[in-house]
DNA sequence: GTGATTGCAAATCTTTTGCACTAAA
DNA sequence: TTTAGTGCAAAAGATTTGCAATCAC
């Protein structure tokens, strides 16, 4: 099965058409995994590969992709929200200087004690951000 | 000592000159500790206490407690910023229906292992987000 | 007086939206 | 054909900024 098709299958399972644009940035995005990006830089890329698209179509299809599932949204910097494609429960890495995320690998940070949900409230889940400069 | 004297005299020692508008602000942000709040709520606030500023005014503000130590921004919502009056080390609870943030208290919540900083590159921080909803 | 601070309005930046147009099945 | 998806340009929100007026010391 070609990339492209496999591709096709993961927007057609999760319950999204198969259009160019559309096309075009899943493989942008799901061809590498661990990739964290800005709506910006992906427009960047889309446009650099030649694909001919604008900047509300990858907004909207960042959404649509985080609705399916197959992105998350990372809140990290209050200017701007990054995507990452990798959706299993994981932590991150934040550079301040480059302003760029990087995943932590699985069993490399361990939280042993979660406090008690408030009154009526239940968890759903944490992050944890660690943050780097330049040494 | 008063509080308004008090706070003058942080707001010096911070090397802040103390204005009408910064003084009303600093009062409403640091009568209580382990406040939280966006610039909007606290203009809100200001006008509603009587204090005639602007909105810009409070932004800048805001700003220059954060670059004094005196606040710390803190980064859960790509739509806006919310501000902590408690600067020490600790980790927050974040409501998703009310969009609100709480502090976790000391202890309640322990990570045991980090992981090593990336080639070139030191840890500054961390912070851990828990993530709250209705029961 | 003099430099820091403020207010205002305009600018910026990211993201969303309305709507007519296009394309996928 | 029919409906989802797209492009554009405008709108929306949050935040910043330039600059003249004002305030604290």
């Amino acid at each position: 099965m070609s990339i492209s098709a496999d591709i096709k299958a993961r927007l057609l399972a999760a319950g999204l058409g198969v259009t160019r644009q559309r096309l075009a940035l899943a493989e942008l995005l799901f061809r590498e995994h661990d990739r964290h990006v800005t709506a910006d830089q992906l427009f960047a890329e889309a446009l650099g590969a030649g694909c001919d698209l604008s900047l509300a179509t990858v907004y909207n299809n960042l959404k649509a992709f985080c609705d399916a599932g197959l992105l998350r949204e990372v809140v990290v910097d209050s200017t701007r929200s990054y995507y990452d494609t990798n959706v299993s429960r994981h932590h991150h890495f934040y550079a301040e200087d480059t302003r760029s995320l990087s995943d932590i690998a699985e069993g490399q940070l361990v939280v042993t004690k979660l406090p008690p949900a408030p009154e009526g409230m239940a968890i759903t889940g944490y992050e944890v951000m660690v943050r780097l400069t330049k040494r």
